[in-house]
RNA sequence: GGGGGUGUAGCUCAGUUGGUUAGAGCGAUCGCCUGUCACGCGAUAGGUCGAGGGUUCGAGUCCCUUCACUCCCGCCA
């Protein structure tokens, strides 16, 4: 028998009334009735009240005890009277009669209570982790996520993937996100990087001829962080297939992901199978490539109006004269809103940098008129080819931006999540996935006009090698995948470029000539020279995923001892300073910062 | 690096136009209470109003600087 516990707190129920038992557990709550008290104790699997009165010589000292101290309690199971039965809790039925007890970790005053629905400051979530996670929602949130990732690992076994560690010591990359950096001793001036995703290695085990890989893999980027994004450290389940093209890593990970968010969560799935979006059909009709898609609205491009001569709105049609361009949403049937929702709107907008959103509505009296600060502008004529272009009705209100594209891709963007608030029109109760297709391979970095890597470089470029025209980077697709749910991007990945001479070709066109790619590449260029596969593959996001299916906003609250918005771990006092004697095996001089 | 929000008791928060000794609930301590499940009742302790400077007869309140936390932009192949 057990020395701490003959059951949980969470297993006795009416049929084991009279059974001698022994529960061991936190004190979560009190209630002291002079003569009599109640104990709230409770474990990891629920709560069970266990009940003492003055005739027991225990009375007084189990009076006096602090919530929180962990106790061992035994004592006989009895009924309850049908008043006094709490239907709240799973063992609510029955309570124990406490006969003995004993102190198994005492505690002293907290800095914060647990049996609370209040919410308090991260600060001293973060730095009392281990209270914090006693509480009731983010502890099913940690179990939830452990079960998630479970689930997902015994899915991939049953559909042939292996699973396998990649080393957390590499080597840094001149691509991507900052590094983590881990000085050697051995080897004086170097240093190590932490992976920022196992990419080269799930390559490489391709290569080796492994066929199918995943893994639970922790990643290491040195960003500054966002609600659903962890400073420092997150996990992705990483996997990689040899022989496959676009449509069979598609295949697998719909299904992979569909049942997994089927299985742990109520909430509705809005499609059956992802709708694809082309990144440039996306940055139109979104403002972004993470588009959500429970959100109705679309932004369509009504610049070719501004340049009839029957529209007059002249600060618009200067603009697109020197090249910006006027893009719109369409809210249905709002004629009847009233001139606050618009007007906030429009100061919303310029809040966020805007020049405002110019708005107004459609109406038809005899002709078509535009009703609003600047409908006047607008010929009948000139209504007819909008609703034409835009396929609005009468009644509906037409919101607009003009600016460059890049400028009026992240307005239009925001307004349409804005617009969407203000008119509930987002379904809070579903999940609606998507792709987005055909990455580009090539950007324009806007200030320096230099020519980079859109996303991966290991991707491969769309269409017969031989027939890419490489004098026009920036038009070369990809194979290269997103996916997003509810505007949240989940997952990246690619088809890899397993082809050495096309890998140099486009190496090239970002900056790297041959030497530094088999410097900085040089365990996977060299693999790919030796017999490799094609292959590809994708990297959901485990931490996001789990957001999504707790509910919850912030990664934080899925994530066991999350560091804060610093990248300091507040509980265990990360990153500290090292001494002196550590420095100096490892080569290392601290230039002090004035 | 930049912008917004917040910072008052251990915790969550209130504090009016600048005006007496800065309040409440929870928690803590002490007392009363035998059926509660947010038990109830009474009392006590607990404050560098984030920090520093300024304006003023007088600052939690106004101004400046700064720090911490958070949200966002940049960044995130």
């Amino acid at each position: 028998m057990n020395k701490y516990r003959s059951h949980n707190c969470n297993e006795l129920r009416k049929k084991d009334i009279d059974l001698k038992v022994s529960l061991s557990g936190w004190v979560n709550k009190k209630r002291d009735h002079g003569n009599l008290l109640f104990i709230d104790l409770r474990d990891n699997y629920g709560i069970t009240q266990c009940i003492i009165d003055k005739e027991n010589t225990n009375f007084s000292l189990l009076e006096k005890i602090q919530l929180e101290t962990v106790i061992k309690v035994t004592g006989r199971v009895v009924d309850r009277s049908d008043e006094t039965v709490n239907r709240e809790i799973e063992t609510g039925e029955i309570e124990i009669s406490i006969e003995n007890f004993e102190v198994l970790g005492s505690c002293i005053e907290l800095p914060m209570p647990i049996f609370s629905d209040q919410e308090y400051s991260e600060e001293i979530r973060l730095k009392y982790r281990f209270l914090d996670l006693r509480r009731k929602k983010i502890h099913e949130n940690i179990i939830l996520r452990s079960k998630v990732i479970s689930f997902i690992r015994h899915e991939m076994n049953n559909l042939g993937f292996l699973e396998f560690q990649t080393p957390i010591l590499t080597s840094s990359s001149p691509e991507g996100a900052r590094d983590f950096l881990v000085p050697s001793r051995l080897n004086p001036g170097k240093f190590y990087a932490l992976p920022q995703a196992p990419q080269q290695f799930k390559q490489l085990i391709m290569v080796s001829g492994f066929d199918k890989y995943f893994q639970i893999a922790p990643c290491f980027r040195d960003e500054d962080a966002r609600a659903d994004r962890s400073p420092g450290e997150f996990y992705q389940l990483d996997m990689e297939m040899s022989f496959v093209e676009q449509e069979d890593v598609f295949e697998i990970v719909e299904k992979l992901l569909l049942k997994t968010f089927k299985k742990f969560s109520k909430k509705r799935l809005m499609f059956d199978r992802f709708p694809r979006i082309p990144y440039s059909e996306s940055l139109l009709k979104y403002g972004n490539d993470k588009p959500d898609l429970r959100n109705p609205l679309i932004i369509q491009d009504i610049t070719e109006i501004f340049t009839r001569e029957d529209v007059s709105f002249e600060i618009f049609k200067k603009l697109v004269k020197s090249g910006s361009k006027v893009r719109c949403i369409v809210t249905k049937n709002t004629k009847n809103k009233p001139r606050s929702f618009f007007d906030n709107i429009d100061k919303w907008a310029k809040e966020q940098g805007a020049s405002g959103l110019a708005y107004f509505t459609i109406e038809k009296d005899k002709q078509l008129s535009g009703k609003g600060p600047i409908g006047k502008f607008f010929s009948h004529q000139s209504l007819e080819a909008l609703i034409d272009l835009t396929q609005a009705k009468i009644g509906d209100s037409i919101f607009l931006a003009c600016a460059k594209e890049r400028e009026l891709e992240r307005i239009t963007s925001l307004a349409r999540d804005k617009i969407a608030k203000d008119l509930d029109l987002i379904d809070e109760n579903a999940f609606a996935f998507c792709w987005v297709v055909d990455y580009p391979m090539f950007k324009k970095d806007e200030e320096t006009q230099i020519i980079e890597f859109s996303h991966n470089p290991f991707s491969m470029p769309q269409g017969n090698p031989d027939k890419i025209d490489f004098n026009k980077p920036l038009d070369i697709l990809a194979y290269q995948y997103d996916i997003v749910c509810n505007g949240i991007e989940l997952s990246s990945g690619a088809i890899r470029n397993h082809v050495p001479e096309l890998m140099y070709k486009l190496f090239s066109i970002a900056g790297y000539d041959k030497k530094q790619v088999d410097e900085k590449f040089s365990g996977m260029i060299n693999a790919l020279s030796y017999g490799a596969p094609p292959h590809g593959g994708i990297a959901p996001g485990i931490d996001r995923i789990v957001m999504l299916l707790a509910d919850e906003k912030n990664i934080r609250e899925v994530t066991m001892f999350p560091m804060n918005q610093n990248a300091q771990d507040l509980m265990m006092n990360a990153p500290s300073k090292i001494d002196e004697r550590q420095l100096k095996e490892l080569n290392l001089i601290l230039k002090s910062k004035k």
